[in-house]
DNA sequence: TCATAGTTGTTAGAGCCTCTAACACCAGCA
DNA sequence: TGCTGGTGTTAGAGGCTCTAACAACTATGA
């Protein structure tokens, strides 16, 4: 494997799609057997070329991991930034609530790739945290339209440090989560309240608990949003619980 | 492997001994290794025996993590029985509310074992839900202690239908969970929540996403059980929301 | 035009794993 | 004494990850 990236931007580019390619096979093997079906020789037939071959594309399983972990926080954060955009104010005034539409998109996220989700959440091997911060800060971006979304759900206190002219609720940048923890903010307290209790009821659907108790999982997840709503509602912009942090 | 149980008490005793130090080798790698690093052939190694001796405790891989999976979901229930015990009524005046000892109890129990904790929730492989009952009945067994807990933090309504005279909070039964569960009643529905509340935040923090954002994890579940309590108190014994199932 | 360096594929193989097959041993019992 | 069932062994098939050594191809510069 070469150790910088290569000069050649045709080389570069053949890189990257050998390893989309490779990405993208191994998303398969997740969905349908779970991680321990990935399996880079399998990867390699699949790809009709032979073993070895693709380390020179990947540095081993490891990384192949941590890699699909990176690009399932970004696509999750996508897809909920597009939910949370879908309704904002130029839009129909019977859309749902920005937590409400946030949530929905979470769960339908989750559900419709149930490993990929449980991907995220794998408890670090003690002593052995490689790829810690490649995975804190996919997480962080995701938490920046947690945090959009229930800024926005407050009644009142719909606009943030940056949001844009036209009303759109913003997806939070980077350094504007960091700097939202770092005031410790109730605001950023509440969207982590927000993504535990979507967690919560997420991971467990995922899981199948619901469905070994014959639970009516759709309406258990709307009663929880709206619960949840509810709370942001009554937090309202008045209110000011320090958060944790 | 035997078919049945062997006729003989002694070799019957001898073999669930042998199937005891096998789940307890493959508990300590679970440990230090996530799934991923339970072997049989290690645990062989570990235990002075070689290789397929175990096959004949151990009907393979699967059924061992299967086993290992009930045995948690039986080790956290009694984890949480206890603490909900441990403040019944004839207790300390001081003693916090059965959701919030339950709660902590929950959280200290994840926390302790973290992969052994994320091994309860792991989807399914799809077409194949081998052991899919045993799961469930463990996991019922689970919500008849958050039943109880939740019952008996509703202001009011404390007493549940077999209640012991002592005023101590019930250990649902298994019946008893599925009668409660078969009613729709809106206990069934907040003892649900309730785990989803605390399997959200449990599951955040031992994945790490907590650590990450260097939150402080105590605050957010202290809140957390805090805003769960009050939820519970809304829902007195007037309201009747009519539970999901 | 040709040599050279870098990149990418190959096969061989070590070492791990799961799990099966075939065989040896040993206790209890008719 | 010989039989049977339980328990251990080794051998081995087939899978995996990953390294090493080598062949081929490509782009580039003399």
């Amino acid at each position: 494997m070469p150790a910088g990236p290569t000069a050649n931007p045709m080389r570069a580019r053949f890189r990257r799609q050998v390893r989309d390619d490779v990405k993208r096979v191994a998303l398969g093997q997740l969905a349908t057997g779970g991680p321990q079906a990935i399996s880079l020789n399998a990867i390699a037939r699949e790809l009709g070329v032979s073993g070895p071959a693709l380390y020179r594309y990947v540095a081993g399983r490891d990384e192949l991991l941590t890699a699909l972990v990176v690009d399932a926080y970004d696509d999750l954060r996508d897809a909920l930034a597009g939910a949370l955009e879908a309704g904002a104010p130029p839009a129909s005034a019977r859309a749902a609530r920005p937590v409400t539409r946030v949530a929905r998109a979470y769960r339908q996220w989750a559900l419709a790739q149930p490993h990929r989700y449980d991907l995220l959440f794998k408890p670090p091997i003690p002593g052995y945290d490689a790829h810690a911060d490649e995975r804190a800060t996919a997480a962080r971006s995701l938490m920046g339209v947690l945090l959009a979304a229930s800024t926005a759900s407050v009644p009142g206190g719909a606009s943030a440090p940056d949001a844009e002219p036209g009303g759109a609720p913003p997806a939070y940048s980077h350094d504007a989560v960091l700097a939202e923890r770092g005031s410790g903010s109730a605001r950023f307290g509440l969207a982590v309240s927000v993504w535990s209790c979507l967690h919560g009821v997420a991971s467990l659907e995922c899981g199948g608990s619901f469905a070994a108790m014959r639970l009516d999982a759709d309406a258990l997840f709307e009663r929880e949003v709206q619960v949840l709503e509810e709370r942001i509602a009554r937090s309202g912009p008045g209110s000011a619980a320090p958060s944790p942090g």
